[in-house]
DNA sequence: TTAGGGTTAG
């Protein structure tokens, strides 16, 4: 068959399954291994999304690959994204003693990224001439990845500068967020083109001014589908769903037609806006118009059906994507899973990838961190650094520096901050708000406020991490001073806000401000009530409270009696106290605080007959197996500790330490408090038992292993109890220690024999 | 065949 006639037939390709009928043609011919054809079926598999497998078997077949081959199927990696094999694949054509054409070079340097500046020195090197193409891509290359310095430099060096070129270097302007200097060039321009204009309203979305990004894209002499979709995705990307599909029928409406990028933009937004029958009807379109979906449209159409919840649906399109299945389709089936808490099938997922990007290692850490297994979340944060070649970036920080702060690992959390400073991971907003959090939550008020005042500016999130790590501590005129300051600032208060301030001054006692503050409030929620009756319940206004509850506006949730019966065990309000377990043990069934915080009230009025019917309560209702445990860090390592606890490596020296200060507090007038009913106990042990609380266990083995001098910080999953507390303060006199203990939600601060927090069991 | 638009983590 003449080489013009299959030319022809190769004219006719539009699509991977015709592109495989005309390979299987050539084969039959026996010219599928021609260098002229090798290269152009390649050329084909870029255009229609062939998966790798099969390009490369492409590729494979020429007997001895031409460069011409050889840049095509770098072009090929490169546009499928796999920016590691477009490089290793350079390696093979330097042992096939080939030299790169002109045309190789942009894109060795596009894939190159950050490392650029090598094929750019190797070029200088060989005095190669670098030609317009290799000058744009160089442009181009240090705009996105930095120094822009080298980009203007490279553009400045040119005596014949393109459209292109301009358009490169206001892009890298934009990348850099330097809006004046992209301005100023584009000002300066005499030839725009619709890129120019495009480039323009892409900078703004991306510095989320979205105004000055629709000016430009309704000023534009024309536009092409490229600029719509530039426009959409800068809504969608901002979260302005509504208006990104509202332009998306404006533009259909004025006879543009949708390419697959504006499909992949459209079903995105749609996974936003939350309802899930919109999904349905853009795939009727989809079918209707006949619209060939390639691999990017799958996968966003994949990940609204995972964001519905239809994960049926999602791995039917992960199952048939089969090869053509890239990184994000599997990023999204995992996140699918952690997001419904499926850690265990998430897991699966990621173990069977062979290539994770720092988005596969981000969804895992933070699907971890987000169901509460923060200890996993760091380890597997510690895999990632370990294994070369993906680099955390603000995102990673978030998840894992939120675990430290849950966890309390200070240490760790340092370790981690070290990291990140020393690889130069630019922290995000959110990441100093997690920061803060970490600080706070590990009792390191001090570092959670020069965080705090190190940001540029700070935000609603960023005041309110601070704010609740005040209202923990206890100190609630700080957490009013904050609120004065981001109401002076302009920055909104949320509800948020509010439940920090109120629950701050709740601790601090500040009755008359709190209620000032709650009356200011414009649409009080249910969390806000539960506040003011914590507030009103500690300072002995408890009937008050009580009132408060009966003529509220909402039905009272298990919060809201939760507060009440607190407050009754402090001011020993028998009455209401039983009132308020009775409403929370129908609310709350299987919660055991309550049944302990009513039978610890039984205990100290000596109405010992009631506190064995709560005791056989929680018995039949089978809640007598939860274990409360404590911990302190050593090492960047979690110690953990149970009651009469054994297992630790260092027991039998904690347990001497712990006799030693017995007998020092005893000799000072403590009595073990046995008031307080353990559930881990029965009454027989219970004498033994209280001598070695997982607190106590925590408290002994942190005077061992640190330093004198340096503050022991522990945390405990459920409340302090009464003995715990009394002993913990006797020993921060006799140690001469600062001791921070943080239960439930608040911070026992030990100093010297005191401790301003009289929460405990 | 070197410039602008696409899906995923928070």
């Amino acid at each position: 068959m003449p080489q013009s006639h299959l030319s022809t037939i190769a004219l006719q390709v539009t699509s991977t399954n015709h592109l495989k009928q005309f390979h299987a043609h050539l084969i039959r011919n026996a010219l599928h291994r021609h260098s002229f054809w090798v290269p152009r079926l390649i050329a084909f598999c870029t255009r229609f999304h062939a998966p790798p497998p099969y390009a490369r078997r492409v590729f494979d077949s020429a007997h001895q690959p031409s460069v011409f081959a050889f840049t095509n199927m770098l072009r090929y990696y490169y546009k499928w994204g796999s920016n590691q094999e477009v490089l290793s694949l350079f390696d093979e054509m330097r042992q096939c003693n080939l030299k790169p054409d002109p045309y190789a070079y942009p894109i060795l340097i596009k894939a190159a990224g950050k490392s650029a500046v090598l094929f750019h020195s190797e070029l200088i090197k060989r005095g190669h001439d670098c030609g317009m193409y290799i000058r744009n891509a160089l442009v181009n290359a240090y705009g996105s990845y930095g120094p822009i310095e080298a980009a203007r430099q490279v553009f400045d060096e040119m005596t014949d500068r393109s459209v292109r070129d301009w358009n490169s270097i206001i892009w890298g302007y934009w990348n850099l967020g330097d809006e004046g200097e992209a301005k100023r060039l584009f000002d300066l321009m005499l030839d725009k083109n619709v890129v120019t204009w495009t480039t323009m309203v892409t900078g703004y979305s991306k510095m989320n001014d979205l105004e000055s990004a629709r000016r430009y894209f309704d000023r534009m002499p024309e536009k092409t589908v490229v600029s719509w979709n530039a426009m959409l995705s800068g809504y969608a990307q901002n979260g302005f769903t509504e208006e990104a599909l509202s332009l998306f029928r404006q533009m259909v409406s004025v006879g543009v037609s949708p390419n697959e990028t504006t499909w992949v933009t459209v079903i995105s937004s749609c996974s936003s806006h939350g309802d899930p029958g919109f999904i349905d009807s853009v795939v009727k379109i989809l079918e209707e118009r006949g619209i060939s979906m390639n691999p990017f449209v799958k996968t966003a159409l994949l990940d609204s059906y995972a964001k519905c919840g239809r994960l049926e649906m999602a791995r039917k399109i992960f199952n048939e994507l089969g090869a053509c299945r890239n990184l994000v389709a599997w990023n999204s089936m995992i996140s699918s899973h952690t997001r419904t808490g499926d850690l265990i099938s998430a897991r699966e997922l990621f173990d069977q990838m062979l290539e994770k990007d720092v988005v596969t290692w981000n969804t895992m850490i933070a699907g971890y961190a987000q169901n509460g297994q923060s200890a996993l979340a760091i380890e597997l944060f510690k895999q990632m650094i370990n294994e070369r070649g993906v680099m955390p970036n603000e995102v990673t920080v978030v998840s894992v520096i939120s675990a430290c702060g849950h966890l309390g690992a200070l240490e760790l959390g340092y370790w981690v901050m070290e990291f990140i400073t020393a690889n130069g991971v630019k922290l995000s907003m959110s990441a100093y708000s997690s920061l803060i959090y970490m600080y706070s939550r590990c009792g390191s008020m001090d570092e959670a406020k020069m965080i705090f005042y190190e940001m540029e500016k700070q935000d609603v999130v960023s005041h309110n991490a601070l704010i609740t790590g005040l209202a923990a501590h206890g100190n609630g005129i700080e957490a009013l001073k904050f609120l004065r300051k981001m109401k002076d600032e302009g920055i909104e208060p949320d509800r948020i806000t509010y439940i920090g301030v109120l629950t701050a001054c709740s601790h601090s006692g500040m009755l008359e401000e709190g209620k000032k503050v709650f009356e200011s409030i414009e649409a009080p929620d249910i969390d806000h009530y539960a506040c003011m009756v914590d507030l009103l319940g500690r300072v002995g206004k408890l009937d008050e409270a009580k009132r408060m509850i009966e003529e509220m506006p909402m039905r009272p949730h298990a919060g809201i009696y939760g507060s009440l019966l607190n407050a009754s065990r402090i001011h020993k309000r028998l009455d209401l106290g039983e009132f308020a377990a009775n409403k929370l043990f129908e609310l709350e069934p299987e919660n055991s605080g309550n049944y302990i915080l009513l039978s610890n009230m039984y205990a100290s009025a000596g109405k010992w007959k009631n506190v064995d019917r709560i005791r056989k309560l929680m018995k039949t209702r089978g809640l007598m197996t939860t274990t409360g445990w404590s911990w302190v860090e050593h090492d960047r390592k979690m110690h953990k500790f149970t009651v009469g606890d054994r297992s630790h490596e260092k027991s039998v020296k904690i347990y001497s330490k712990l006799a030693e200060l017995n007998r020092k507090l005893q000799g000072l007038g403590y009595v073990a408090d046995k008031s307080n009913v353990s559930r881990d106990v029965e009454d027989e042990e219970k004498e033994e038992m209280v001598g070695t609380h997982s607190e106590k266990l925590a408290v002994a083995f942190g005077l061992l292993v640190s330093e004198p001098g340096t503050v022991i910080r522990v945390v405990k999953n459920i409340r302090i109890c009464l003995d715990c507390h009394t002993a913990i303060k006797m020993i921060s006199k006799l140690e001469e220690r600062e001791i921070i203990v943080r239960d439930n939600n608040r911070f026992h601060h030990f100093k010297d024999n005191v401790c301003s927090c009289n929460d405990y069991w």
